[in-house]
Parts: C-alpha cells; sequence; structure tokens
DNA sequence: GAAAACAGGTTAGATGATAACATCAAAGAA
DNA sequence: TTCTTTGATGTTATCATCTAACCTGTTTTC
C-alpha cells in the first residue's frame, strides 16, 4: 500500500479536479471523491495535514510530529492503509517502531476524527471532512482499492426509521459499500 | 460466546414470539429479529438447520457433518460467534480442530449464504433467511450483544441512487448499526 | 476402476491488536 | 523556579485473527 505509492508529479498542475466535462461531476454530500486520475497529489496531502493542525488546535488537542507523520503517511495513499504498513513505513525512517506506536496514533487520529477505520479491510483512511458528528460511510472500489467517503443524510435517515420501528437507538453507523468506481468500470475492470 | 449460552428451557413452549401487546412489533423485513426474552431456542436452531439442508439441496452444495456442527454451533447463540470460540467448542467434542478447520467451514457457510460475517466484530451469526442475493443489514445492540437482520429495501435503493449519482457499481453492502435494542433500553442498560 | 475434484488434517506463519510497565517531556501548581 | 501531574512514547511480551501450503482420504465423474 504505502510502498506502492505513485509518485506525485510536481509539475502537472492542473486542478485537483478535472475541469473537464466529468461524466460524474461530484455531489455536495461527498466529503472524499474518488481520485481524479491525475491530480498534484502533494497538495491533496498538504491540505489535509493544515486542517489537521487547524481542527487539533481548535479543539486542544495536541497533533504531535509522530501523529502528524502519522496521518501523513495514511494521506499518501488514497487507498485504504493497513496499520503494519504505516508501522513498516515509520521502521524506514526511525530506529523505534513498535506496534504500539501506529496503534496509538490511530487511535489519536480516529478519536480526533481524522481518519477512519475500513472496518472491512482492517485498514484505514483520511477523513477528507474532519471533525465530529459525521459518521463513516463509504464507497470502496474492489478494483484500483480507492475510497469515497460519503455523508448522506438520507440514508441516515432511512437507518433511523427502520431502527425507530423496532425501538432500537442508533449510536454507531458502519456503511462500507463495495463495488466498482465509475474510472475501473470504464475501463472493464472486473 | 459459546459458553455463556443460556441453556434453553424445552418446557416453556410458548410461541417463538410473545403473543402479548409487543410494544414494538417485527416489521416484514425483519430477517431476524432480536431474542425474545423467553423462546424455544431448540426449536429456533433446528429449523435454521432444516432450512440450510433444504437449501444446500436444492443448490447442490454438500452441507457435511462438520460445515452442519459448525453451523449450529453458531446457531447457540443469538449473539455473534468468534472464530476461536467455535474452535475452542469443537475441541471440546472431537481431537482435531485447527483453525483451518473452522474457517473453511465458515467459508462455505458464507458463501452458501448461511451465516454472516459481522466485519465489526470480527464475528459471525446465523442467518435468518438463507439464500443468495440478500445483504447484510445488521442492528447490533452494544449491552446484550444480540444482532438483528434487516432486509429494508429502502436502504439499499438510497445507497444504489447514490453510488448512480457517481457511476459506483454496487457489488456488496456492508451495513453493521451499533447501538440499544428496545429491550436494553427499557432495562436501562447503558 | 482411474482420474479429477473436493473435504478435511496438519504445520507453520503472516497479520492485526493490546496489556503492562518504563521513561521522558510538557503543562500547570506551589 | 522547582515540584507535581499528566500525557506521549518506548519496550517487551503476548493474544487474537486469519491464511498458505502441503498432505491424505473420500466422493464424483467419466
Amino acid at each position: 500500500m504505502i510502498t506502492s505509492k505513485k509518485t506525485s508529479r510536481p509539475r502537472a498542475s492542473k486542478l485537483a479536479r478535472p475541469s473537464g466535462p466529468a461524466r460524474h461531476p461530484v455531489p455536495a454530500h461527498v466529503l472524499r471523491s474518488f481520485t481524479p486520475a491525475r491530480h498534484d497529489h502533494r497538495r491533496c496531502v498538504s491540505a489535509a495535514l493544515s486542517k489537521a493542525d487547524a481542527t487539533c488546535n481548535a479543539s486542544g488537542r495536541r497533533l504531535t510530529p509522530l501523529r502528524r507523520r502519522v496521518l501523513e503517511l495514511v494521506w499518501r495513499s488514497h487507498t485504504p492503509v493497513k496499520a503494519y504498513d504505516l508501522l513498516a513505513a515509520l521502521g524506514r525512517e526511525r530506529e523505534q517502531a513498535a506496534p504500539p506506536t501506529v496503534y496509538r496514533a490511530l487511535d489519536f487520529l480516529l478519536e480526533a476524527g481524522l481518519v477512519h477505520r475500513i472496518a472491512s479491510l482492517n485498514a484505514f483512511v483520511g477523513c477528507g471532512e474532519p471533525g465530529p458528528g459525521h459518521t463513516g460511510q463509504f464507497l470502496i472500489c474492489t478494483a484500483c482499492g480507492t475510497v469515497a467517503e460519503l455523508d448522506e443524510p438520507a440514508l441516515s435517515k432511512t437507518i433511523a426509521a427502520s431502527a425507530e420501528r423496532l425501538g432500537f437507538e442508533v449510536r454507531r453507523e458502519t456503511i462500507e459499500i463495495a463495488g466498482l468506481c465509475a474510472g475501473c468500470r470504464r475501463r472493464g475492470a472486473d
């Protein structure tokens, strides 16, 4: 995952989202869209880190160098990243890196709402719109591995209605939809 | 899980669902409801096994003694069962029981649609309405551990609509809603 | 009855996650 | 400032979950 990251090309400074006639314009409820084929991923990552700095400052949380570094590694890829891949990446750049190092950082980032855990993959993705309250709704492409994050109130509303009828009190929603993203369908991925 | 199963009382042969004025009558889209406090669980399990026999016969799959036994162990409890609890239970009744024994049986049962995997718990539950095509929608009570399975077309429809707008082709839905069931709320569980 | 396909046993190990305790640094109180 | 408390991380060990690979025996199919 981490190892297979495509080296981003700094000079391809098109807009982050292609300006041509997109076949599937990104609706407003999409917190994190599928990766445009070519985009300046450096910008993508640094934007995420800036947001993280801001939200941590605002909430009085300490985004330490280690935590920030783990967040950066998570954002390095648009596909979910495994804890042990993070561990390996950390191990390459510093002496000390044991499982608790990574898991503690991830716990912090999860709690701060900066990353999400994808239960069906045992993996983690950066959150496109950090902050409390929004729940995980994900579309996961099984071909390219990319994840899009939704915040679809209609979905939560439907769930709430269904739960209501059974007298069930909703606390946490795990919604992970696996399938094929538009790009992979177009190029005929299975 | 397996170890903490309540011994079912064979003589309490009320109906499986209480006939009194239920506060939350079970709607039709509920494939597997929260356990009524008292029900003849033996009947519950044997019904599941009969259904399994039937669907396997119909589809030409071989529900071997081992697979059938694992399915029975899964159904022993209305809460999701962990693979290693199954392994321990098997180990008590036969010599040979290693992880692959259980995981292979579970793979078969998953494929046959006889059990579901709850990704957020790394655990398995029996499927209330075996057969292909229906996707996992679960309400999970964090207090008593019981799981209800839904087949709420409105939910799938909402997801389909959302995916459609992004050109995403849905293949598999993982919907796991954690919270409190009616019973646990009533008795004031946290 | 031989070949092929399938079920299961067995060994080993990869991957995922946590407990428990030690150390050091930052933040707040005296 | 110095002391004290809290929080972050290092370190070791272990538990939990899942899979690969290879082998044996049993059905199924031809």
